[in-house]
DNA sequence: CTGAAAGCGCTAACAG
DNA sequence: CTGTTAGCGCTTTCAG
């Protein structure tokens, strides 16, 4: 910056004004600026200047899931990373794989370069990082997954709910004898999911008695096995409620093994890419989780932008999409 | 920084010894300076502290992907952050769309926040971008496309090969009427998937004449329409070779929709969840885009740590994955 | 409209 | 083993 103020024989200060388009420059000084800066290849170091900025702000977020290459994830993601971009803010990502350790450090090192705010999805039981990113006045909102603290910022699915329609929608084609596949249950999620099963059984008047749970799946080659040792028993679900997108996967290949794929009906929580040209076509809960990112990142700029808001848990709702498995009767 | 020295009654330069771990500090001074450090919840400020580090080193890297929430995308990002966490490095991401001028943009961006390297599928068809980048000793590595200049780095899937691979695979089965369905070929890696088509067609004889390519495909939906096109013709394909994603998707369900899957044989590049699913399941030649990934991370790393080496052009094989639909003969 | 001076939080270089 | 000084590139403040 310096050579380029000596460049274009001006101060320093005002080839900062030009850069930043800040007012109260004239015009041709303005230009002989951006020609100086044009022949030096003059980049702006954002770092250097976030240390004196008022607020310090660095134009930059932290972004924690479960992994970046998973789909629900990733979309999120792009959502964050869409309306981020509009406020010319960089996105950092990070993996956690569900690892409480792993989340602690991420934060760490994101706190480290001074993001000005925090989207992430917890997996650990307490988020002990909170007094430090609260008390430097640093916006955090969880998604997906809401932290043990009430005060914060959450937008979720409503899982709950989500599980409850599901499990409704099997009853409806006349099962009674359903199977929950699902994850470990200090999972948040999963145990939202577990009591929305529950929530519509109720409801329908099932004793808990005629169903099976399976829990602590979170894998689909897991998920098959597990299903496989349903099917051989001597009384087999006759229809699944599979409350994760792995989990479905395995389901599906339990069934497809036994070829019973048409005689088991199945609704998964979660869609996913071809679930529609599959046959039958997978019944699913889906989540809309580029609204989920978006509503995250909006509040995140909300409170930076100085606006001040009471923490809130913003519930987003899913949506029933039938394509076939859902639908199967009984045998 | 100051009010930790203050604490623990030592100077600001120990302070700085002890949270870097440099040597040459008594075990009780660090001691002591640990606890104020966790008494104030005091973080390092690495962007300070890379304005004065020699090389001015950010431990920041940049990606620049077709999308985050694409799955060949988002596997490479994951093992671009699994080699930078080694490194203590994090990881921004950007989406360009294919969109060269948001390329240039997002270059920009990251250059402002002076990344120590840059990892990217370009979009362009040149890269002007270079002579900043290569004029501030900042590596970049190309992954997936290869931009129009020589002397960089750069991690591709072998396209043309593993192109060849697929028709030849539909050739041994018997069949002659192939079509190939693609992108727009100003696209580096569509162009390169349908010079292997046409080595494999050579080799065996078969004139350019006796098959249909249909270019210009990037959607699902483009790709249904072109196949429900050429298997109303008078004499459609008996096999199709997909150079794409997407492609293959839409590829799927023209079949579906015509009921001919099990009498038309598809290969199709790049592997896609659940292609074994299917059925009946979908041949494909993988990519491994894992790999890509670490490869690129790993030669930016190289050339951080000071080594110089000459600018090469990596080429990861693919991988044919025969699931029964590349296996159909000609009806 | 423009520029000079101070200082953000840190690390390099050197002195003790 | 420890501390002092200077200065990284920028923005803030304030004086022209």
């Amino acid at each position: 910056m310096k050579h380029v103020a000596a460049l274009a024989g001006v101060g320093i200060k005002t080839v900062s004004r030009v850069i930043n388009e800040e007012p109260n420059v004239a015009p041709d000084t303005a230009a002989r600026v951006w020609e100086a800066i044009r022949a030096l290849d003059y980049h702006l170091d954002m770092q250097a200047g976030s240390l004196r900025r008022a607020g310090g702000r660095t134009h930059t977020l932290g972004l924690l899931v479960s992994s970046v290459d998973n789909p629900f994830a990733s979309t999120i993601h792009r959502a964050v990373e869409d309306s981020a971009l509009e406020h010319g803010v960089a996105v950092f990502a990070s993996s956690l794989d569900d690892d409480p350790e792993r989340e602690d450090k991420a934060v760490a090192a994101f706190l480290r370069r001074r993001v000005d705010g925090l989207i992430l999805t917890t997996a650990s039981p307490a988020q002990n990082y909170l007094s430090s990113t609260a008390g430097r006045g640093m916006p955090v909102v969880f998604v997906d997954r809401e932290p043990a603290s009430t005060a914060v910022d959450s937008v979720v699915s409503d899982n709950r709910a989500g599980a409850a329609t599901a499990t409704a929608h099997l009853i409806r084609h006349g099962h009674r004898r359903i199977a929950l596949l699902t994850d470990r249950l200090r999972i948040q999620t999963a145990a939202e999911r577990q009591r929305g099963f529950f929530d519509a059984l109720g409801a329908a008047g099932i004793p808990a008695s005629e169903v099976q749970v399976v829990t602590d799946l979170y894998d689909a080659d897991g998920s098959e096995a597990a299903l496989a040792g349903l099917l051989a028993s001597p009384e087999p679900p006759t229809a699944i409620f599979s409350a994760q997108n792995l989990i479905t996967i395995g389901v599906l290949r339990a069934l497809r093994a036994a070829g019973r794929e048409r005689s088991v009906a199945v609704v998964g929580f979660d869609d996913f890419p071809l679930a529609g040209l599959l046959d039958p076509g997978v019944t699913v809960v889906a989540q809309d989780p580029y609204r989920i990112g978006r509503l995250a990142s909006e509040r995140i700029f909300r409170r930076l932008s100085g606006e001040v808001v009471e923490p809130e848990r913003v519930l987003v709702p899913t949506r029933l999409i039938e394509r076939g498995s859902g639908e199967l009767g009984p045998s």
